[in-house]
DNA sequence: ACGCGTGCCTGTTGGC
DNA sequence: TGCCAACAGGCACGCG
């Protein structure tokens, strides 16, 4: 499941590998990926260049120029099980691909971009820059945690009566953190999954900030964790995975005192935290 | 206005 | 062995 770190990864691998190259066509493979504007914009999409690949929230996102020097946008949100991923020119398409983009270099050289998404929650959307407000999921995200101060990030969080879990997870608060990088973060910080947001002290979501950098520069450091379907631009799994604390560890003994880390359901999602060490 | 529950999807896993 | 429920979870949406 691609969070920051690892969309972040896909967009440093892919920036090198596809900036200034041209996207000769698409094909559509899936139309349930992209919406009816995106699709009334494919035609300036094939022929544009790609100025830059970057990241926003959990959206890669792709920065063309149209043929005729229009500025345009190809976001990919990749959910559970989406993957962008640069092949050679002769990859075939899978079951699981959702678009298909020929790729051609300045000097002529060929390649493929393939979306994939196993579970089709993934979508991509064309748009332009000036319409972005349109987009209500884009205009509604909140600040980007490894660009704010501590006390910024605390202040995401005020007025909040729910739990620190799902606020956490709350793309429209701060962006980036998925499942796995809010029970991190949470057991690193020393703050129970469940804890209501007016009961934990500034200090604390002070150090949750702290702890949360830490953690997704980490990751970002060993391309994203790969639990299962996650793959960076050129295939292949991260190493994160190895390094997380409590995720996927439900049963087995707590990295730093002698209980056993116990699962819950917090805001719907499965979670795993210690009992004695986060309060 | 906010917090919570449900549905969307499909492949994998584990219990009987 | 084979079947099938449970599970994975980001986000849109509807409800109270």
């Amino acid at each position: 499941m691609p969070e920051l770190p690892e969309v972040e990864t896909i967009a440093r691998g892919l920036n090198p590998e596809l900036s200034g190259k041209r996207i000769a066509s698409v094909q559509v493979l899936d139309p349930k990926v992209l919406d009816a504007p995106s699709l009334a914009l494919l035609p300036l999409v094939e022929n544009a260049s790609i100025v830059k690949v970057s990241r926003r929230a959990k959206i890669l996102l792709l920065q063309l120029q149209t043929a005729d020097n229009q500025e345009l946008l190809a976001g990919f949100h990749l959910k559970m099980t989406g993957r962008v991923l640069t092949l050679p020119a002769e990859t075939e398409a899978n079951k699981h691909s959702r678009l298909l983009f020929d790729i051609e270099g300045a000097n002529g050289a060929k390649s493929r971009l393939l979306f994939d998404d196993m579970r089709r929650f993934g979508y991509c959307k064309f748009i332009k820059p000036q319409d972005l407000h349109t987009w209500s999921f884009w205009a509604k995200l909140g600040p980007e945690p490894l660009e704010i101060n501590a006390a910024q990030f605390a202040n995401c969080f005020a007025g909040k009566r729910g739990k620190i879990k799902a606020a956490l997870l709350d793309q429209a608060l701060v962006v980036g953190v998925g499942n796995i990088y809010a029970d991190e973060s949470l057991f690193k910080a020393g703050i129970r999954p469940d804890a209501l947001v007016p009961n934990i002290k500034h200090a604390d979501l002070l150090r949750l900030h702290t702890v949360l950098v830490e953690v997704l520069e980490e990751s970002i450091q060993a391309c994203g964790s790969s639990i299962k379907d996650y793959r960076t631009a050129g295939g292949e799994a991260g190493a994160f995975q190895n390094k997380l604390q409590v995720y996927g560890r439900a049963g087995q003994k707590c990295p730093s005192c002698d209980c056993l880390l116990e699962s819950s359901k917090v805001a719907g999602r499965s979670t795993v935290f210690c009992p004695k060490c986060q309060k």
